[in-house]
DNA sequence: GTCAGTGCAAACCCTTTGCAGAAAG
DNA sequence: CTTTCTGCAAAGGGTTTGCACTGAC
């Protein structure tokens, strides 16, 4: 994520072109398009949000370059997939390690710091396998 | 989930109907049919291998039949969906509260027994909303 | 006999892909 | 200039829907 603190429009522009690059991500028209508007602040997107709102400017991206470039972004750790609805997938601008609480009524994420919830302890995975992601999801509606 | 224990394939049936009785299920065919495959024991399956599975037998079941089975059976609370993976549902024949480790490679789910894993705290959720489910998914993969 | 459940195929939605043209270095 | 990226439109896969037929009670 970008640190915008009161930072004039070209600097944030200067700082993604950065960032991009330090990933090794060309940084073209459309990836610092997408990279400004995600990466701007902590945030839950789809991709269908992301379209909507960088297309909201003057430039045009089209979906395929909204899901190459999410797809992109999240394979090189700029932004991370969360998963908590079978129709769509989420992009999260935090990447650091932390967990969600997901509105099944409204469809909107939260962000729950990693101290604020500690998972004491867990077994072994099974066969040898390597620990990719610890994942919290709690669920909440609206009270009946 | 249906206690199997060396039980002959008329009482399954029998129990199957009683299990869907009880939720003010109407025992359809196909219902039960559905219900004696993903119920038998714990397990996890997509609504793809369910249809695969129960056609495997003489009847036959359409998918679109396996589908509104499934979410049928899961507002009722007979089974609960596992969203782990973007491109499909899983349906757990275990209610019980519990988590998952999640193999990407393979795509398929491990139990974790709700005692082995303990959510030691958490925040309240935003704006007074109540807790549906919580949920640990550990992803794992092969070691590199 | 009535109402709910089923099958089929088509519709749907999100996502991916193939390929020709455009932009990056 | 060469390679990579983009746009478009079409395909893909899982899931849902509409409607006539069948089955449950």
């Amino acid at each position: 994520m970008i640190n915008t603190t009161a930072q004039p429009e070209n600097a944030l522009r200067r700082d993604v072109v950065n960032l991009l690059a330090e990933r090794g991500i060309t940084p073209t028209q459309q990836r610092i398009l997408i990279a400004q508007e995600l990466l701007s602040k902590p945030q839950h997107l789809s991709a269908d949000q992301v379209l909507h709102r960088v297309n909201n400017q003057t430039n045009t991206v089209s979906k395929a370059t909204v899901y190459n470039t999410l797809g992109l972004f999240s394979e090189k750790g700029l932004i991370k997939e969360v998963i908590v609805d079978s129709s769509k997938v989420f992009y999260d601008s935090n990447t650091a390690p932390h967990h969600h609480f997901y509105n099944v009524d409204s469809g909107t994420l939260h962000d729950i710091e990693c101290e604020a919830l500690k998972v004491e302890s867990f077994p072994e995975p099974p066969d040898a396998l390597k620990i990719q992601d610890i994942n919290v999801i709690i669920r909440v509606t609206q009270k009946t």
